[in-house]
DNA sequence: CCTGGCACTCTCGGCGTGAGAGTGCCAGGC
DNA sequence: GCCTGGCACTCTCACGCCGAGAGTGCCAGG
């Protein structure tokens, strides 16, 4: 389809323009990427390009900008692989230490990527509803109130307080949370939920009152968390990119930063798939991002996935680097949440 | 100082001003102010604000415009205290219902006032440290780390992991648990650390290696929290503002909000002194944050002032209904903290 | 098949202009 | 003595014009 020369001017073009933001013309291809044509040989394989929807012009007569066609094929065909320098490698390694716990190590990773990187960080945490299950543990606050504090593999703790009708002794309590985790070790919040609500199903005849009570109160314990967890650092860096000049575009990204359920919408769509993703502007399946591009990596324990991480920028963003730094991180963190005691 | 007249004319430029954001000329007060004065005689009253600094031009023959000092005479002297709607009340009473944990209630706290005004939502939660202490408790993660939970009053829960140099049982941390909880009950971390760092210098000896254990154990255990909690909410609105439609203050601005410390100075500030605080641009107490307001109030549990929650707008803002805002969630806070069990 | 030349198109910044808003000042009136 | 209408003046802002510059498409010749 694309003959080898297409492919060295789509990729002088998206390299000029991920450099510079400025329509790329004939004559800068022909002069700083090395090509042994005249610009008007240039031009015409730009017209070809255009024509397959790979370039467009902004207006007549000016220079090329990638489409997300462009971008893509660049993405998938052309598009080197630079590795990290060995300081920002040992930099992320530094910030996934083993030790801590894991949502403050997430949120640190988040201010790493935005660092590293002119984009914005996103790091999704691991949903507490779908990691095994270590213990659980209850406070009696008041007679009415208690702490429930839910303890999954990997250093992953989440506190709640909740409401109960019957007052309890901090004896009762223990009893109850020991019966739990003795019941669940080792399964998900929510297959221990479920779980719970069956044997409640069936022990109608109440004739252990201590262990309808137990059933009773663990359920509402467990009861699901609102929305997947998600830290956003960097968001001031997008006011640097002059495709977002505009006011307009950028109330309409800030706003949609505050509405994280979009962006956990994206992420969400990383969690299968394998190493990493990367969605180009009109690919990203929530409609109100425009002009952005994503670049997401699931991050795992052992074999499981536990969340994703990845930068959002402008689809003129760079895509090699970006993908490194992603891939890297998600990698470093994987291995520093494997290697945890447990 | 102002006579009657002056102060008229201020306070509808500076209403006029609020409304519009448009530079007031004298024919615009006279006709809509009810002023049975024609513009001329105004422009004379103009021209004595003016000198007498409460108003400047932005260029000559343009308009005035209320300067910090003119906010300031307004706010303090001119503006009307309007009273939130039943419905509004009612809306933030829903919010700091009594039930649930205190940082998600201050959390959905910010949510609301930016949804009840046009300006960004800073909330900051109370500083552990400083609260009055309940109970600590241990929970052994693996041989080399522990989860600690510390309860305070009001509901406040914080847990965080630490490492240990040496294993210990369980059982040996419930007891540490247990004595530090007796120990310390009421007094502040920092107090309770204070002693805990004081008894370790006394007891040379180490006669105890029980003891030892636990004062060591117990210093690690409450080592000062990093930075106080800060929520903001609802930063996207100042992107509406028409003082910030020019982008590089827009970027000031955002990058001013990812560094909350700037934030917390100010906010900090507001926690002595009485009911609320206003600090009306060159006011600010710190020096990168320009052209902005900060209306703040701290928020109590009895006597006890646990934190400080505000608004942050344009200078030009709204401040006898932001005020009303501010004023209104911090008293039905400060209700509901008080009211809880414990 | 490539290339230099050429006419053409479109943007962008600078400039001038005129309308509009608002001012300060002054002389006259209540 | 204070207020007011009138007037000349100033400054901004939107608009349109123009020329420079960048880049294109096409064509004819090597």
């Amino acid at each position: 389809m694309l003959n080898a020369r297409h492919q060295g001017v789509l990729r002088a073009i998206v390299l000029d323009y991920i450099r510079t933001a400025e329509p790329v013309g004939s004559r800068t291809i022909s002069r700083r990427y090395g090509f042994s044509l005249s610009p008007a040989t240039i031009r015409t394989t730009m017209a070809d390009l255009e024509e397959l929807g790979y370039v467009a012009q902004p207006y007549t007569s000016a220079g090329r900008v990638p489409t997300d066609r462009g971008y893509r094929f660049y993405v998938d065909a052309l598009m080197e692989r630079p590795q990290l320098s060995d300081a920002e490698v040992r930099r992320i390694e530094q910030y996934v230490g083993p030790a801590g716990e894991v949502e403050e190590m997430l949120r640190e990773v988040g201010k790493l990527l935005s660092a590293l990187s002119p984009y914005v960080a996103v790091v999704m945490a691991p949903r507490l509803q779908e990691s095994p299950f270590r213990r659980v543990e209850f406070v009696l606050l008041a007679p009415d109130r208690v702490l429930v504090i839910l303890l999954a593999e990997a250093g992953l703790v989440h506190h709640k307080v909740i409401a109960v009708d019957e007052a309890m002794s901090q004896d009762e309590l223990d009893r109850i949370a020991g019966y739990l985790t003795d019941l669940l070790h080792g399964r998900s919040l929510r297959e221990v939920r479920d779980l719970l609500l069956a044997q409640m199903a069936e022990e109608k005849a109440q004739y252990d009152r201590m262990l309808a009570r137990a059933l009773r109160f663990g359920a509402k314990a467990l009861e699901a968390e609102a929305e997947a967890d998600l830290f956003v650092a960097g968001a001031a860096h997008l006011a640097d990119q002059p495709e977002f000049a505009d006011i307009a575009k950028m109330r309409a990204l800030f706003a949609a930063f505050e509405e994280k359920s979009k962006l956990v919408k994206i992420l969400n769509e990383c969690l299968t798939g394998g190493d990493f993703r990367i969605f180009i502007g009109s690919e990203m399946p929530v409609r109100e991002i425009q002009g952005l591009s994503v670049i997401a990596a699931p991050y795992r324990r052992r074999d499981r996935v536990l969340g994703v991480l990845g930068v959002l920028g402008p689809t003129r963003m760079d895509y090699g680097r970006a993908l490194a730094l992603v891939e890297t991180t998600a990698r470093l963190l994987t291995r520093a949440l494997t290697e945890r005691a447990a």
